[in-house]
DNA sequence: CGCTGTCTTGAGAGTCCTCAACCGTGGTGG
DNA sequence: CCACCACGGTTGAGGACTCTCAAGACAGCG
C-alpha cells in the first residue's frame, strides 16, 4: 500500500554504548539476562556486533536464517510483503527485544532498520550449543517467544476490531511504553510505517494524528514528537474499555 | 461485535481414538513427537484426557495458566474481547495444535470448544519438570511456538491488507490445508467465529461467500460444507501473488 | 535555493458496516 | 404429529468509515 522509507531520526541511536557483554545496556532485559555473570564470556566469544544504517535491510522474507540477533539501540521494523506491493508491518522492535526467530531454514518475514540500529548477532549453531550447557537461555527464548505471540495477538485484536482513532492510540500507548517516554513521546518512524502497521493508510493516519489533537488528547510538537495532553483518555481511547 | 456461537456438527470429533499415549493420533506431529517411543510411559503418567462439548469454555482470558493442553481431536477457537464486546478470534486450532502458552500467570486469550473436542492436558508444573531429563520436548515446545508466532504474522498481514475476498479465500485455503481437505471442506465454525477471525461482520461474510460462488470458485453444498470449484483461482486470489 | 521525500488537507468514491427483515433447520412440547 | 421457537444464515437498503486521487505545505539536503 505504501512504499517502505526511513528517517535519519538518530534519537535512537546509542552507539556509544560499550559493546561487551558485561556491561551491555540491555543485559538485564534480555535473551542474556539468563546467562550467569561469570560465564558472560562464553556468550561474549560467540556474539558479534553490528550496526545497520536507518533503511538498511538486517535480512529478507525468505533468507536462510542462520542468525538470532538481539536489538541493543534503535528500532527494527518488521514486514511482511504482497506482490503488488501492499505491506504489512508486523511489529516494531526496540532495545532489548530479539529477532530471527525462525525454527524453519527461513525467516519468514523481512527486518530493517528504521533509525541507526545496533545489534548482537548469534549464529544459530553456536547458539544451539551453548543451550546444552545453560538450560536457562532456552528457557528464556520460549519466555520472550511466549511475550512475542501475546503482542501478536494483541494486534490482531487492534487489526480486527478497532476504529482508526483506537488504532492510533494503542500504538501511541505501545510506542510510549516501549521507550519510557512519559509526556513525550518520540516516533521514529514514518506514517506510512505507522499506516503499514495498522492496517490503514498514510492519510487516515494523518488525518488521525489530527482527530486526536482536536479532541485535545494529543499536540504535535512536530511530526514526530508527540505531546501527551490527556494521558488518561488517550489510554481509554486505546484499549476501548479492553477486558 | 458477534456474540459466541456454536453449533453441534460433529464431524470433527473422534471420540473413538484410545487414550493411551503410545496409540495418540497426533503422536507424531504434536509435543509428544520429542519423546522417544520407550519413555512414553512417563509422559503418560502426567497427562490427562479431558472432553469438552461443543460451545464449552476450556479456560478464559485472565485465568491462571496452570495447564498446557494438546489438542487431539475437535476444533479449538482462541478469542480475545473488548469490554463493548466486540471480539476477536486469534486462531482456530486443529488436532495436533497445543495451546495454553502463557509464561506469564495468566492465560492472554480465552480457548473454547468449536467441535466436540478432545484434549489432553499436562500441568506446567509436571511438565517443566520432565523438560529437565528430556531436552528435546523443551525445543520442540520453542519450534512449536516459532510456528505459531509466524502463523500469527501471516495473519496480521490477513487482517491488515488484504480485502474481504481475499481473507475469506485465505480462510478456507487455512481450513482445507489444516483437515487435509481434498476438493470438499468442512467448516466446524459459524459465519460469527469466521466473521470475528477475519475482521469482518457476519453479513459481510455471507455476501462474500456468495460473491465466491459467483466467481466459480466455490459452490455451497450446505453452509458449512464448501466444494472448491476452481482450486487454483481460489489459491490465487487468497494470496494475492503473495511474496 | 531548488529538489526530494514526507506530511497534510480536500473532494469524491468504494468497501464494508448497520439496521432490518426473511428463510431454513433442528429441537421441543403441547 | 406438527406448531412453535431459537439460532444461524441470507439478503436488502442506506450510511459511515476509510480509501483513492490530487494538490499543496513543510523540512532536510545537495
Amino acid at each position: 500500500m505504501t512504499t517502505p522509507g526511513h528517517n535519519d531520526n538518530t534519537d535512537w541511536l546509542r552507539l556509544d554504548r560499550p559493546i561487551q557483554c558485561q556491561t551491555c545496556g540491555v543485559r538485564t532485559t534480555s535473551l542474556c539476562a539468563a546467562m550467569p555473570e561469570s560465564d558472560l564470556g562464553r556468550l561474549h566469544a560467540i556474539v558479534s556486533h553490528t550496526n545497520f544504517a536507518a533503511g538498511r535491510a538486517i535480512f529478507y522474507e525468505g533468507d536462510s536464517a542462520l542468525n538470532l540477533y538481539n536489538v541493543t539501540a534503535g528500532v527494527v521494523r518488521l514486514s511482511k510483503l504482497l506482490a503488488d506491493g501492499r505491506r504489512q508491518v508486523t511489529g516494531f522492535l526496540f532495545a532489548g527485544d530479539f529477532l530471527g526467530l525462525a525454527f524453519e531454514d527461513q525467516y519468514s518475514y523481512t527486518a530493517e532498520a528504521v533509525s541507526d540500529v545496533q545489534l548482537c548477532r548469534f549464529r544459530r549453531n553456536d547458539l544451539t550449543t551453548l543451550f546444552d550447557d545453560y538450560r536457562d537461555l532456552e528457557r528464556r527464548l520460549l519466555t520472550m517467544a511466549s511475550h512475542e505471540l501475546a503482542t501478536a495477538q494483541e494486534q490482531m485484536l487492534v487489526l480486527g476490531r478497532k476504529t482508526a482513532a483506537e488504532k492510533l492510540a494503542s500504538f501511541l500507548a505501545m510506542v510510549g511504553a516501549r521507550t519510557h517516554a512519559e509526556e513525550t513521546i518520540q516516533l521514529p518512524m514514518t506514517r506510512a510505517d505507522i499506516a503499514d502497521y495498522l492496517g490503514l493508510t498514510v492519510e487516515t493516519v494523518s488525518r488521525t494524528f489530527a482527530k486526536l489533537v482536536q479532541m485535545g488528547l494529543i499536540r504535535l510538537q512536530t511530526a514526530q514528537t508527540i505531546v501527551v495532553r490527556d494521558a488518561d483518555r488517550l489510554a481509554e481511547l486505546a484499549d476501548a474499555g479492553e477486558g
